[in-house]
DNA sequence: ATTTGCAGCTATGCAAGTGTAT
DNA sequence: AATACACTTGCATAGCTGCAA
């Protein structure tokens, strides 16, 4: 699991561990079995739509990603501002991107 | 401020708080200071689209009020399957609509 | 001189879970 | 069976500081 390249947070590990112990049928889980349990991994921007499916947490993700993006996007990719612009510390900000999946050296390689 | 009808979450009460200490220009705080501190008290549904302003935590609130509403109109004013639906337990589901300012009974009367 | 990327700390807000009365 | 809410507990979050590049 740690060579996925992760692309979500806390609870979205949580529900891909919850979906491990549901797919694995013996006491033993091997790589086949992790991978069965990991989701669509066609990674990507999601682009805009992120339908009603779900739960509340990653539908509010999706949607904090991408103001986030959004938002980078407009401040030129200089962290310190983006900051500013959404009213918290950059240092959390550095964290909320790390929990996110958002790869601040791939948005700059990007435009 | 207790007797004001309060739409928003925690940090939005901060905000109010934080511009409250801006506006008063003496060490007294008047009703008047209060008034002039509250965010547009238009009250009622903020509709969709209000895209690039505010923090984070402010735009992500907005859409998961918007989040929750769709979904509690979707499951006819149920909260129990609501909660199932956003994956979250139904207590705090209930508590998500205090601090989100989601009225389950207004919801039920204008359906 | 400023921004970057991150580590470490603390306080508290949040979510789960339980209980209870209606 | 669903509602509405009070309460407790563990964990994640946000703010803050510091620092090397």
């Amino acid at each position: 699991m740690q060579a996925h390249a992760w692309p979500g947070n806390i609870r979205e590990l949580r529900n891909v561990v919850e979906r491990l112990l549901l797919f694995a049928e013996g006491d033993t889980i091997t790589p086949e079995t992790v991978h069965a349990a990991l989701p669509i991994q066609s990674g990507g921007e999601p682009g805009a739509a992120f339908s009603g499916t779900g739960t509340l947490a990653e539908r509010v993700d999706q949607v904090e990603r991408q103001i986030i993006v959004e938002e980078i996007k407009r401040n030129n990719q200089n962290v310190t501002n983006t900051a500013k612009a959404l009213g918290l510390e950059r240092s959390h900000l550095y964290k909320k991107c790390q929990q996110l999946g958002i790869d601040l050296k791939d948005l700059r390689n990007s435009n």
